[in-house]
DNA sequence: TTGAAAGCGCTAACAA
DNA sequence: TTGTTAGCGCTTTCAA
């Protein structure tokens, strides 16, 4: 009942076939490969095609072929706004080249990430794990179906992308001792983390050259609700200087540590990870280690893309992108007193 | 070269049917609805698929039933945190119906929001339109082709959902005359934006209701910039109170205001939209009109599979999720002087 | 270069 | 309830 306005059938290969009088496999090697748009044939198919308003049915086309032009973003938690730049960067660069991003959350549980991963494997040609929560061994069993590179982690046998932490530590570090810090503590973010780990011994190499102590706290969850729970425990033995997980770690720190009446920079300075949107706007503002996030989705989907057309991956030792630290106000001269 | 384990073909149903011994068809049934489980033959189906390692294969089950069990999410720019929990929301709802969410980002272009549209509706089942630039008309043609719902915005044939503007913007009069506000001035967002229309139009009415003078300029950018550029134009005449499109531009009021050493909430009250993550860390923390966000992407989800499923769209009048002031800093008492 | 025909893995009549 | 048989719209041999 009603208007049941019956939207006719989109057409088929076989209607443009009739329509430009050819077989129908001939329309269809024109649409599968439109480099070549010389043929008389090609051209009358072409304008038969355009007359009815035909269009290549993906799903049809992807059942021979396994070719859907869909690729997966896998992310641990979509609230996080370290994904924010990522998430543009990949979603970007798979538009241009004219395939769909399907974005896979795993909503900080590793259960759900596998869900998702699994409801995701048949439907892409591969896909971008950004900052897994799963293991080395289940990441290389599933990239033993699909095309796949990982972000944010290094793992030798598959193509991976990380930032330069060890560069982003020593800035921090060198940064730091001319101010006068003698030690530097670490509140740590989540164990499954490959970066927290990353940054760890980044702190611990770089404090060794440097004669700089590597304290180590944690590991907390990489939410301003952690960084204040770590605060708790730094007020018990405070340093001069905190190196957080990430900027929300390093702005719930701040924030606990101004409700103590501590003052940052003035009694200890905090540095960040990442860059997020809002350490530009805490007051004081976020000194913070900075990467090019989107470039990283952008180059992550290139080369995954690559990949999928064919070129060999380039795996045993991860792509860096550079790191840089941006100076704002949370970190500052080391308080003059004995530690 | 190399080790090239050639994995072996997954199974299909005519494998699972051998290794039971009953027909492909009964094999699809198993599977087309998991509902029934009580069979003999059924059973046995259930075990030789187990045995085998035999999942369903998505792209084959869409070509003739058209289910491909993936919907979209289209947006006008991931980077605006006003997303984020939308799309957290409106994701974990797919995902628990067992549906794969793709993401169409128009990146603030109406072109490149028409391209995403065109690229993913020939493979979603039905799709949520968040905050479209496009026209209503053109909404509506798309609408013909496949279940759409959408979201922050009210078109009376289509199920919507929006916030509830009217109420808001209530709140926020009521909230600023006590405090001696005379006189509120919107800074308006993009044109394009349904919401900034309707926001404007409740203050207008409210502001008649209870004898509030409502000014307005813009439109401006959405974004921290923007408010910045907002703030340049409200300091030639300041007004005792704003109340800001969104988040991002209250802040960038803020902080111009700030830097030109106008206080913010002494001199000029200034009130947002949407409260997003970074509302709360600046200083002064800004006060805000919230929404269930992440409730809205649920529903909108839920709404939309139920369509899907062949319910009925409810259109006519769109659904609103209430919103409520958070009091924060960023708005106070109007200062004592002839305006 | 083109056409004919088989088939990708599943679903959906229709019969049995 | 089960089996048989056509397709869904495309790609891809294989001949012509």
């Amino acid at each position: 009942m009603g208007d049941d306005a019956d939207v006719p059938r989109s057409p088929t290969i076989y209607d443009v076939a009739r329509e430009a009088g050819v077989a129908a496999s001939t329309v269809s090697r024109a649409f599968a490969r439109p480099g070549r748009v010389n043929t008389v044939t090609a051209e009358r198919v072409r304008v038969a095609a355009e007359s009815l308003g035909y269009r290549v049915n993906p799903l049809a086309r992807a059942l021979p072929t396994g070719k859907t032009s869909i690729i997966a973003l896998t992310i641990s938690d979509v609230t996080n706004p370290f994904y924010t730049e990522i998430i543009q960067g990949a979603q970007s660069a798979a538009a241009a080249a004219n395939f769909t991003m399907v974005l896979a959350d795993g909503q900080e549980s590793e259960v759900l990430e596998r869900e998702a991963l699994e409801r995701v494997i048949p439907i892409v040609e591969g896909l971008v794990l950004a900052t897994s929560r799963m293991s080395d061994a289940a990441i290389k069993m599933t990239a033993r179906q699909k095309p796949m590179v990982v972000l944010n982690r290094s793992i030798p046998e598959l193509p991976s992308l990380t930032t330069d932490n060890l560069s982003g530590v020593r800035q921090v570090v060198e940064y730091l001792v001319p101010l006068g810090h003698r030690s530097i503590t670490y509140v740590a973010g989540p164990e499954a983390s490959w970066a927290d780990g990353a940054r760890w011994r980044a702190l611990v190499e770089v404090g060794a050259k440097l004669k700089v102590a590597a304290r180590r706290i944690g590991p907390f969850p990489p939410t301003v609700r952690g960084g204040q729970e770590a605060a708790i425990k730094l007020s018990q033995h405070l340093p001069t200087a905190v190196l957080a997980y990430n900027d929300q770690v390093a702005i719930g720190v701040i924030k606990r540590l101004a409700a103590a009446g501590i003052d940052v920079p003035g009694r200890v300075s905090v540095i960040g990870f990442d860059d997020i949107f809002a350490s530009s706007l805490t007051t004081p503002a976020l000194t913070t280690v900075a990467a090019p996030l989107r470039q990283m989705g952008i180059i992550a989907v290139r080369n995954l893309l690559a990949v999928i057309r064919g070129a060999k991956p380039i795996a045993g030792t991860a792509l860096m992108v550079p790191t840089h630290l941006i100076e704002r106000g949370s970190a500052g001269p080391a308080r003059d007193r004995k530690d």
